[in-house]
DNA sequence: ATAATTGCAAATAGTTTGCACCTAC
DNA sequence: GTAGGTGCAAACTATTTGCAATTAT
């Protein structure tokens, strides 16, 4: 209908290089998984991924789905999201971010905010932890929940 | 063997009036999966903690540890931890506090440091949302894994 | 007394595994 | 050509549900 847009590009790019440099085929499940997450600005579940992956691709498996996300995860393109729910879900942004989510619904929703990047590390923490990275939860609600 | 600990002590107590507060009956069951979460530093999971509660308290069933822990989650006694694997964690320390998680065996830490309590909420986000707390969830090594 | 909770057994949701066939490089 | 990926079916893990029996207040 229309050409993709270029966040989605730059992803796939970098998927390639990625699955070059690690000596992984770069399938047509793989990229259209990567196209597909990338394309969303939620963080869908495994699953959510799939009804979508299936249109496009039928007969994708789900197992696969699965598997290619956690390709991903371990190749650093897509982080997994931790969620109170039992499901995983993901995020194909991994530049440092934060997340709000709404304590009524469960929707989660990005917060982009430079001050939030400055946080000091808490070296050499007590139990011994090597920290590299965080980032924050924070717990709200959403407009709709509001009854905005 | 010895007297329990005065922290595991104040729990029970504050458990003792948020039931009575909620017209919940205070049963067995829930004193002593709320002794037995309060009582650990590290972040059980529901079979975690069922396993310990079946031996104090020899048929107990599973089903009843998930629902009272759920129950308490509800009364605002213990958090669930959100966690990247497909299990929740419980953690009956609801004072705000923050964790690590080691990238390598998935070891959880808390974090307590003053300075990290002060973060500015972002008011008005974006998105609509009302922000009323947060955590912060820092990434990193922990000794084992480092090999030391 | 009685309203709520518990235990059981069975169901469900999400995810993983083993293996034969297929495909990107 | 071949290493690695995929699809299928079945297994598995964590959690939930309906219901009759039980218990705290």
């Amino acid at each position: 209908m229309n050409s993709e847009p270029s966040f989605i590009r730059e992803k796939i790019v970098r998927l390639e290089t990625c699955c070059r440099e690690h000596g992984m085929p770069l399938t047509v499940q793989r990229r259209i998984i990567m196209e597909t997450l990338a394309g969303r600005k939620d963080h869908p579940t495994a699953d959510q991924i799939y009804d979508v992956v299936a249109e496009r691709l039928p007969g994708v498996s789900r197992t696969t789905v699965y598997r290619v996300l956690e390709a991903f995860v371990d190749l650093g393109v897509v982080n997994k999201i931790n969620s109170p729910e039992a499901k995983s879900h993901f995020d194909a942004d991994t530049s440092r971010h934060h997340h709000v989510r709404c304590t009524g619904c469960g929707a989660v929703a990005d917060v982009h905010d430079q001050r939030l990047n400055a946080l000091k590390l808490p070296t050499e923490h007590a139990s011994g932890f090597d920290i590299v990275d965080y980032s924050i939860n924070f717990v709200g609600t959403c407009a709709t929940c509001r009854g905005i």
